[in-house]
DNA sequence: TCTCGAATCTAGCGTTGCTAGCAAGGAGTC
DNA sequence: GACTCCTTGCTAGCAACGCTAGATTCGAGA
């Protein structure tokens, strides 16, 4: 019985283990240098106990993603929370997502350009995390947009936040006018 | 003399033969398909041909990707230039450049995902397709949003552009809600 | 007709994600 | 306490990838 128990604990254990191995190979040296072999002699297994945890690569990168869900929406809803009002509720929420994008590209690249294992916008299928920060962005803008068309109106907010953070991260846009570009979107939205 | 001149055709031709075939493999199976192999396998020549036209398999999809530069600035001059008033006209303008992202997901993927090699925003070094595409976003906002800071406020249209088009497509965001979430970015910029 | 250089191919290197099939070792049964 | 059996992890290898070195063919110019 207790045997059974400690097992799992170990599996969960080594499961955290590489996902952890592949978000530090991923934010030391890009998703590119995280190969399975070099995830495999990092946790100091062989290659096939990746496959006992994981479908395959892809789902490894998709529970780093996960983590990042939840990581971002943690800071979203503490920059929301502690501004004294409205206006400013929504300016610190963007720059903590701005700033969230810039210190983890790797990790916002993974949840936002690759990994479509995940299900997004389904009540059922989305992972707790991210409508929890879909939440957080949705409450930020109550009070300045009103009720009417919240939900379309915080996904387009999100959408042109995530849009500068791509485009000035893939130096579409030059990383010169950043905060300026961002007091205009926020000006826009009524902050 | 006429030889040479000959051969410098054929040269270019071959050029213009492997920058089609990756695109035509491309939208068929996405990028994924498009390998060196069957690359080669398609225009008839060996593998190695490819290499003496392009450094590698990026600059092959960054040609690729400067066509789609070119098609969308047409478009987009076209749908600015073909409405009466400015709010119709960045409407218009809007629409194309969303149609575009939707019925060439794969050429838009490697003009704004992929395709680090192309320098943006440098008035020197960036394409002339791809100043022009922004220069019509431009003057498209120009009569709505002032002259004033206008080249920012391109860019945050542009980026809310480009972030609904990439959340949608990744299915970040449901595809029901479209057409509305478009209209309200064109309300927040006047139109 | 011969020579030389450019153009092109064959073959192969090192790496990738992933898997089949074998060996070890502990859990449960008599 | 000995014996199965099943789980667990490993070794080895497959097919495919981007890319390149070196051999080979072929045509232009003397």
């Amino acid at each position: 019985m207790a045997i059974r128990e400690r097992r799992e604990r170990e599996r969960r254990d080594r499961e955290r283990l590489i996902v952890n191995a592949a978000r530090e190979l991923a934010e030391a040296e890009g998703w590119d240098a995280v190969t399975t072999r070099r995830l495999a002699e990092q946790i100091e297994y062989s290659q096939p106990v990746l496959y006992s945890h994981f479908k395959g690569k892809d789902a490894i990168m998709a529970a780093v993603a996960l983590e990042g869900f939840a990581e971002l929406a943690t800071l979203m809803r503490a920059a929301r929370t502690s501004a004294p009002d409205p206006r400013a509720s929504l300016a610190a929420l963007a720059e903590a997502y701005a700033r969230f994008a810039e210190t983890h590209p790797v990790l916002y690249e993974a949840m936002f350009t690759n990994a479509i294992e995940l299900t997004f916008a389904s009540p059922q299928e989305t992972p707790p995390a991210l409508q929890q920060g879909f939440g957080e962005l949705r409450e930020a803008l109550r009070p300045l947009t009103g009720d009417d068309d919240l939900d379309a109106n915080t996904e387009v907010f999100w959408a042109a936040l995530h849009g500068l953070m791509t485009l000035t991260r893939g130096s579409r846009l030059p990383a010169e006018g950043h905060q300026h570009r961002l007091a205009l979107l926020l000006h826009r939205f009524g902050a």
